[in-house]
DNA sequence: CTGATTCCTTTACCTATGTCATTTTTTTTT
DNA sequence: AAAAAAAAATGACATAGGTAAAGGAATCAG
């Protein structure tokens, strides 16, 4: 029995609805299956080496999900802000263990599923199933534009682009953390915003 | 009406049971939209700007697909090999202009269908639709991967993992096509690969 | 408020890789 | 087989960006 109503659970919904319209039938089942956590700075949404388990649907702060070698140097891949999914994705499609980190970079507040929980409710739900397979695509899609980022323009450009994708989000995360989204050292970002300041 | 069987559609048959199984009446559906390309060395399958209609099934040979920057350079981002997908799969699930080239290196077949008349069959056939998620995922998968390579290790590396995951390919086609999707120029492959046989 | 962290910038030096030009090797064509 | 074209290797040089260390600035905890 719920007692109160909950605005997140409104925020998950109007995402989905983004994705594909819902069944009030299929929201009524997939609603229940989230549950409201927070998760205090720095600690880990998501840790290497494990299977991921649970998707996590973003609502207040800022997630970045990184990968580590061998000898501890860390690249990260993404931020995730609010209104949006976080989670294992790969690992949680594949069943294989999860290659990736994911750290709150502030104190966050998620919704969080059982992935295979809501994944049983395909077969029932097919629009359900469409919201995931339009979830996929657009995540491939967005794979494919940080692709061509990475590979065709430097890291002056991408810096550049990265202050247009996530507005404010510079100011509110160390610096080391976007040289490293921006595939540089920190030493290096700090000359290319010389490069840019004295201009 | 149709009067001989064609062995490459038993083919994509069984590539798409890989994802999932489909109802025999969907793939009745599916097969005739289907039908049989050759696709000489040298020609595009794609070119970019355009809106990609059409997926492509590749039966027979080696397409590579690269994205061009505004001074012409290249960078080739895949290889499409026998059983697989090819086609401007962003461009198909988005609607925008597509980014991509796809040419092939040497003649080719291909099983080719307009994406637009497949995915209608999304709403009747929810098995199709399944399938057609599969192959989003898989495609993420792929990408996340590629990524972590890409961003995680060094050129040599990188070369090793091409020669495992294409086996052979490295003898048909030119090497500069090879340090391109290595991320160097084919001076550094060549550096790479004197380093590798003085040993 | 103040000492202690944490974060950012800078400098000096070094390495991997790019560019460009030339030569050698391989492949294709006649 | 010879000639032409394409591909690969090589050498000289330039540069973006890495590493390491150190100092300054900002932030946090008691």
């Amino acid at each position: 029995m719920r007692f109160r109503h909950c605005g997140f659970l409104e925020t998950l919904k109007a995402f989905l609805n983004t994705l594909t319209p819902l069944r009030p039938e299929t929201w009524q089942r997939v609603e229940p299956l989230f549950s409201e956590i927070r998760l205090p700075k720095g600690q880990f949404f998501l840790e290497e080496g494990r299977q991921a388990a649970q998707i996590g649907f973003l609502t207040e702060g800022i997630i970045r999900a990184f990968y580590r070698n061998q000898d501890g140097t860390e690249y990260n891949k993404h931020f995730f802000i609010p209104n949006s999914f976080a989670g294992g994705y790969a690992s949680l499609i594949t069943g294989k263990p999860n290659q990736i980190w994911q750290q709150a970079l502030t104190n966050c507040r998620l919704l969080v599923a059982d992935f295979a929980a809501l994944s049983a409710l395909y077969d029932s739900a097919p629009d359900l199933e469409r919201a995931a397979r339009m979830l996929a695509e657009r995540f491939f899609v967005q794979k494919e534009e940080r692709e061509i980022e990475l590979v065709l323009l430097d890291a002056q450009t991408r810096y550049a682009l990265f202050q247009q994708h996530y507005p404010g989000l510079e100011q509110r995360i160390p610096q080391y953390h976007i040289a490293s989204y921006l595939g540089v050292t920190p030493t290096q970002l700090s000359r290319i915003r010389r490069k840019i300041a004295q201009r």
